[in-house]
DNA sequence: CCAATCGGACACTAAAGTGT
DNA sequence: CACTTTAGTGTCCGATTGGA
């Protein structure tokens, strides 16, 4: 029991957290992926914002200004997998004043829900009253209504067999989903397109930005091949080259926990990221999504649990006591594309995290 | 206000289908 | 035969209803 018991609504498991340093390793000016130490961090988690290259990226510094700063990338709650946000860290006991890319958290469209967990089998009373059992036996909601006697295991049906099925349609199963014909055929006229992990497409040139981590980089827009990446199609993927804008073009952030001055608007197209994917569709939603031929929900509910506890001998039972798992969303995530939100400092912005300063 | 009810989303997992 | 996909079945969330 002590196993489920600690889930908060407002917290999510804990990043690991880095020794904010970002003295120690700034990139070199023209660096195009400035990785910190090995071993010092999670990869996926703590990673230098690449510097530009004057020669090649538009976003570098213009002539005579100077580059601009190195961006320590650090993930912040709420934040998804593997995305990577380049910003600098905010001071201790601050959060970032924007909402983090893809899903804001104003929008209840995606809090990062821990799964629903199940135990293996239900007692025969919280069963009837569709209500939360445990393993032991007597089960909590059973002692609290007095009905420890009666408070046994179900038995569950044996699953049919025989029942034939279709030709199963193969997913793509790659770590770069980009080029890959995903779920080849799909008869239903269903979601023929497997999104990337992160759905959106990585927006940058921002202020901050968000994008994927390495693997669903974009590739270079420079037609050089940054990084270790590009080379071969064999080798994993490798980090590729993005670049901050530099503040002369677009001013940096305000401090943390102020307000942006004004809505950012979209900057001069300087680099185009790939197309999203035009799947929002979470591959695990299917199943809610198409009628169900046979739910078998027809069981006639019993009296039971609150009920059999008649005349309320339990007092004071609410089986609403005690955890709740605080639902936000479905844990397959939506990749929804273009979905606005509010900034909290009045500006707007989309979900995909784009956000820059006007000029 | 609170407990009981219950529709339906969600989780679990076994069976069917596929790949090697 | 291992692995993947599909879908049958159970759990239980959360909105609704009804009684005190
Ligand atoms: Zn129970
Ligand atoms: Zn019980």
């Amino acid at each position: 029991m002590a196993s489920e018991a600690s889930k908060s609504p407002t917290e999510q498991p804990a990043h690991p957290q880095p020794p904010q340093a970002i003295a120690p390793y700034p990139p070199p000016y023209g660096a195009h992926y400035a990785p910190l130490p090995p071993g010092a961090y999670p990869p996926p988690f703590y990673t230098f914002a690449p510097i530009p290259d004057p020669n090649h990226d538009p976003n570098a510094a213009p002539n005579g200004a100077p580059p601009p700063q190195p961006y320590i990338m650090i993930p912040q709650p709420g934040m998804m997998p593997g995305m990577v946000y380049a910003y600098a860290p905010p001071p201790p006991g601050q959060v970032l004043p924007y909402p983090p890319y893809p899903a804001p958290p104003q929008v209840p469209t995606v809090a990062p829900r821990p799964k629903r967990k199940q135990v293996k089998m239900a007692c025969t009373n919280c069963a009837a009253a569709c209500k939360r059992c445990d393993d032991s036996r007597p089960c909590e909601r059973c002692q609290k209504y007095g009905l420890g006697e009666s408070c046994v295991d179900g038995q569950r049906k044996e699953r049919k067999k025989g029942i034939k099925r279709g030709p199963y349609k193969r997913k793509a199963k790659s770590a770069n989903g980009e080029g890959m014909g995903p779920s080849t055929s799909g008869p239903e006229g269903e979601a023929s397109v497997v999104p990337t992990p992160y759905g959106a497409p990585p927006p940058e040139a921002y202020y901050p930005y968000y994008y994927p981590h390495p693997p669903y980089a974009p590739p270079p827009h420079d037609g050089q091949a940054h990084g270790e990446a590009a080379a071969n199609g064999s080798a994993h993927p490798v980090p590729q080259t993005y670049f901050p804008l530099h503040p002369a073009v677009y001013p940096p952030y305000p401090p943390y926990g102020h307000p942006p001055p004004v809505p950012y608007a979209a900057p001069p197209a300087v680099i185009s990221p790939p197309p999203p994917d035009a799947n929002p569709k979470s591959p695990q939603a299917a199943e809610s999504v198409s009628e169900a031929p046979s739910k078998s929900k027809k069981k006639t509910r019993a009296k039971a649990g609150e009920g059999a506890a008649k005349g309320k001998a339990a007092a004071g039972a609410s089986d609403t006591n005690g955890v709740e798992p605080h639902d936000g969303a479905p844990n397959g995530y939506q990749a929804t594309t273009g979905q606005s939100f509010e900034l909290p400092g009045g500006g707007s912005g989309t979900d995909t995290g784009h956000m820059v300063s006007p000029v």
